[in-house]
DNA sequence: AAGTGGTCTAGACCACCGT
DNA sequence: CGGTGGTCTAGACCACTTC
């Protein structure tokens, strides 16, 4: 059962999708929702934190909350983690398995998993694809004890989907580093690109909710296809 | 005057900093900051919210608010906007001017900034360095009916501070586009790199609280000097 | 002056972690 | 089980916008 804030989230959401508010781009005041939903003003204000976060709206005080002009499916929303399906909604979203092996940590994944050298792991290689153009590689590793078990079927579809609700597993926080660098000659041609062109670069360390690491990837972008797009509050 | 949990955030951030909770890594209890400040539990929630999302610390059900391994100075963190200057604390940050005017969108820039062609606007143009290694290249444009007054002495410094402490702008929320592409012959020369080189681009659009665009700027990053950090938390 | 979002409180109860 | 964070409420008062 989610939280009354995340449904109520959800409600707005769609209906802003729906072009619900689109005569005025004002939503509803923070009573209203509270006497539409039967819910406190408090719990509207969290609902309305989501979307503000999410870049669907912003705030003005003394007047109103309203609906941003947004930014359809062209861009891979920094605040919404879920991966590419809900980011091209609509769009032919594909993943192609490239390699998947059980191995141990080199150096480098060590490093970067904080676990030591020769510690078990799944690594998975997959492109990406969104309307049949190759849009991201991504190389992945999974640390074998917090993920217990994975196969060829899953890394086909959402692993995070299967960790999440097969597995149970309490995925907590992640922390992305985005460069840029030359492109690889192995990923320029599964992106069908040139040896040396541009490519966005994105390193992935994801977290338990306890604070352990039991994912690092590194996916390598398509110049020409990929923008990543991050909504700014100016507050903090 | 500060709202109460900005500055008790402040002050937790500074004791973070301070290395004030190193043996455990762990913050006090919510009840316990409530006490300390003479504030109500939901204040506290409220600090310690920003520091979640600043990616200092992270919380456990259950258990408690645990500091993170942070990354100290070798990122641009997304979620801060003040600019290089706090990322890069205690490292050396300078501002060359190269272009300084006052003209008028042409096409490009009225797209971007959903004004008429012909809109008066300042156009700038800066070299940013850090520890003397060239960092960025920036164009800005900014909305002359909006932001009223600027000269070459203001843009020597930082344009941002000018606005909201002696303009008063009410300065709301921001978009950020990141990309790859190749860098430009021009930019080349400033990054002291070489042109078709990898460059990694960030477009910046500016919003006051009311919604109004009043700058628009693309910043060309050198790609071996400047990585993004973008901490997220799987919640929303 | 009325409307609407922003800050803050005091307290209740739930969910999860650890002993 | 006790400790601690997560959700939610009802209400007060402030700050800003709009008329």
């Amino acid at each position: 059962m989610a939280p009354k804030y995340k449904q109520v989230a959800e409600q707005i959401e769609t209906d802003i999708v729906n072009h619900v508010y689109q005569h005025t781009n004002k939503l509803l005041t923070e009573d209203e929702y509270a006497t539409k939903y039967d819910i406190s003003r408090n719990t509207v204000r969290k609902a309305i934190e989501i979307l503000v976060n999410k870049g669907y709206v912003y705030q003005v005080q003394g007047s109103g909350v309203f609906v941003r002009d947004h930014y359809n499916s062209d861009y891979v929303n920094l605040e919404k983690l879920q991966g590419l399906t809900s980011d091209f909604s609509g769009r032919k979203v594909e993943t192609r398995p490239l390699a998947f092996e059980q191995t141990t940590a080199n150096e480098e994944v060590a490093e970067r998993m904080k676990c030591p050298v020769g510690t078990p792991v799944y690594y998975v290689k997959r492109l990406r694809l969104v309307d049949d153009h190759p849009f991201s590689v991504e190389d992945s590793y999974f640390r074998k004890s917090l993920v217990v078990y994975l196969d060829e079927n899953i890394i086909r579809k959402s692993i995070y989907n299967y960790l999440r609700n097969d597995q149970k597993l309490a995925i907590g926080f992640a922390d992305r580093v985005i460069y840029a660098d030359f492109l690889k000659a192995e990923d320029a041609v599964l992106l069908e690109l040139k040896e040396n062109d541009p490519a966005l670069l994105v390193d992935n360390t994801v977290y338990l909710t306890n604070g352990q690491i039991f994912d690092v990837s590194r996916a390598t972008h398509h110049f020409k296809h990929v923008k990543m797009l991050k909504v700014s509050n100016i507050k903090s």
